[in-house]
DNA sequence: AAGAGATTTGCATTCGTTTACAGAAAAAGG
DNA sequence: CCTTTTTCTGTAAACGAATGCAAATCTCTT
């Protein structure tokens, strides 16, 4: 593997000479430069990116953490993230944290400080006190996606009124008698953004004067079909109290409520209204009213202030922005019945 | 940031005892140790990656090559890849191919020989003659799920037999009047799976006897539900030559075929038998006949092969190992029935 | 008690780059 | 034609750890 003084022998220059023709940021002559250039190309030279890291301090390197990469959100996040950052000059490693949490004690006590990237990026996890400190303390700068995380830049929507828009949306059409699924799982990694969502939920069945029920309220482990499939099979076999609308906490979980309304033999929309949340390209096929967040666009997003941040510490760049949500009605929602 | 130097001066030794007390691979006494250890955590001490790497040549990471990060299959290997990895001490960067050619290009002819990586892991991507030759040229072990790829080790599935065995369920429950849906885009990124399983598919049929009709192939551009709903009404439309069996490459597009069937007032599997590939939980929840391939086993075995290599590169590892499927029967499959 | 062997440490070199500094050549200015 | 500035190139010193070699210490053996 040819190195810098073989280029440099090669084209009888010094080595100075060859690291300045190749990154092209310093005087050189151009024929120098074509020479050099021409030289490394037949000789197959890649700078060692060790050498220049150890030299110059910077890795061209970012550490994506993730809970989960085998789930839509994440899954969805990272190939953005990675995409935008790849097309900006970074490599990506991914620090995983599924693997429980031994291993995630090592990710921030000893990878990621050491030297390996640039900064970090948060895919919605919860970061505690000393991990973030040991971060600024050797000065990488911190990006996420959820939080609010203390000393970083934070690109999230507003969960609680994700859950009050969908609720509102459902109050709006005349239902009295809304569901909730969400997830119940206290997570230490994640945001608990469920929580946030009943809430609105919550807020915004009083505000209409509904009195919010727990039996109203069904939490499952996580978010899959399945889940919601059952989750919804027990809210609407209910005789005394089934509910005329649910509101799932994911487009995944609305799908499994719908198969469910379907198999016992309710109409959507007619017996039943369905909104969920992600705008999921599953949505878009079953036809389900949802709450699009746009994860690629906040991916987007968060990478483009990360370069920000690398290329200019000083910049001015907000602590919290609050990405915009929207409704998307589709044909899972209609107006109650009149209880006439 | 505290380096070795800060921990020797502190410890009262010498950088080189230092390096042998936290390494631990050579003879230091006992209390050494443990107070090199001790001012070495007051201090918050973590070793510099590149210059470990500049100086033996090791990095402790791995490239994992993916075509898309947001697919099933990948997120699933990727999910696991990660997790042994990791594991065994390792970190993983991540090259997405999705972006485009000329990324591609930089990957393979940049990224990876910059001595960032140890290895290169594939999954599932084709690579060209020369792609391989820069990788071994600067001894970067490949080891790869799919395949072939010469001068690397594979795993992977035979895809032919899979769609042998899936038409052969069909077609021993008497079933003639068989229909495929299955991908055509012609991928230069992915080893083309679909072709294979619609190869094995056309055999059994030909072994049993019935001639393969143009007609009964639908292909998709990719494999969402959506596409195999869109693609099986269209075999189901069919007046005069409606199938009684459609094989699906892939169980979301089974999952599409099962809905497709219902909205048409079919019955599965009275009216329409249904199998898929890849025993995706989906499959579970729907209740479809697939064939397992068991993805986070390959991709277990993938990691302790690129171990073993790592370790000893002189380990004798198989070429090419062939992965077990299975057909996993559930309630998406019946008889035909007997046409009297 | 002396020598052999095992254990423990430090010194100094090495890995492959980038870059501050300085010197040389060329161009510009008077 | 002599200065001053600009352009170009080379020399050598980092960057932060690992490790071969030699030296020092300790443990046995006889």
């Amino acid at each position: 593997m040819a190195g810098i003084i073989d280029v440099a022998r090669e084209a009888g220059v010094s080595t100075a000479t060859v690291s300045r023709a190749l990154s092209g940021k310093d005087y050189v002559s151009i024929e120098t430069r074509e020479l050099v250039q021409s030289v490394a190309d037949r000789l197959g030279y890649v700078p060692s990116a060790s050498a220049y890291t150890l030299v110059t301090g910077r890795t061209r390197n970012i550490g994506v953490v993730v809970p989960y990469v085998d789930r839509w959100f994440f899954a969805t996040a990272l190939e953005t993230v990675d995409r935008e950052l790849v097309k900006a000059g970074y490599d990506v490693t991914l620090y995983n944290l599924s693997s429980g949490d031994e291993h995630r004690k090592s990710v921030f006590s000893k990878s990621l400080p050491r030297k390996r990237v640039d900064a970090v990026m948060c895919i919605s996890v919860k970061m505690t006190d000393d991990e973030i400190s040991t971060l600024t303390k050797v000065n990488k700068p911190i990006v996420a996606l959820g939080g609010p995380i203390e000393g970083a830049k934070c690109i999230r929507i507003n969960d609680t009124a994700a859950g009050r828009l969908a609720t509102d949306h459902l109050i709006s059409m005349g239902h009295t008698n809304i569901a909730m699924i969400g997830q119940n799982e206290k997570s230490e990694n994640l945001y608990n953004v469920f929580n946030e969502r009943r809430l609105g939920y919550e807020d915004a069945l009083r505000l209409a004067g509904i009195k919010p029920r727990d039996a109203w309220y069904k939490a499952v482990t996580k978010y899959a079909i399945s889940e919601g499939y059952s989750a919804a099979k027990q809210l609407l076999g209910d005789p005394h109290n089934a509910p005329t609308a649910i509101f799932a906490s994911s487009d995944e979980l609305a799908v499994g409520v719908m198969l469910a309304a379907k198999d016992m033999g309710l109409k959507v929309p007619e017996d039943l209204s369905i909104v969920g949340v992600d705008n999921h390209e599953l949505a878009d096929f079953f036809g389900i009213t949802t709450i699009d967040q746009n994860v690629t666009g906040q991916a987007e997003l968060l990478v483009k202030t990360m370069l920000q941040l690398l290329d200019d510490p000083e910049h001015v760049v907000p602590d919290t922005v609050e990405w915009p949500i929207e409704l998307i009605v589709r044909s899972s929602t209609t107006r109650a019945k009149s209880s006439s």
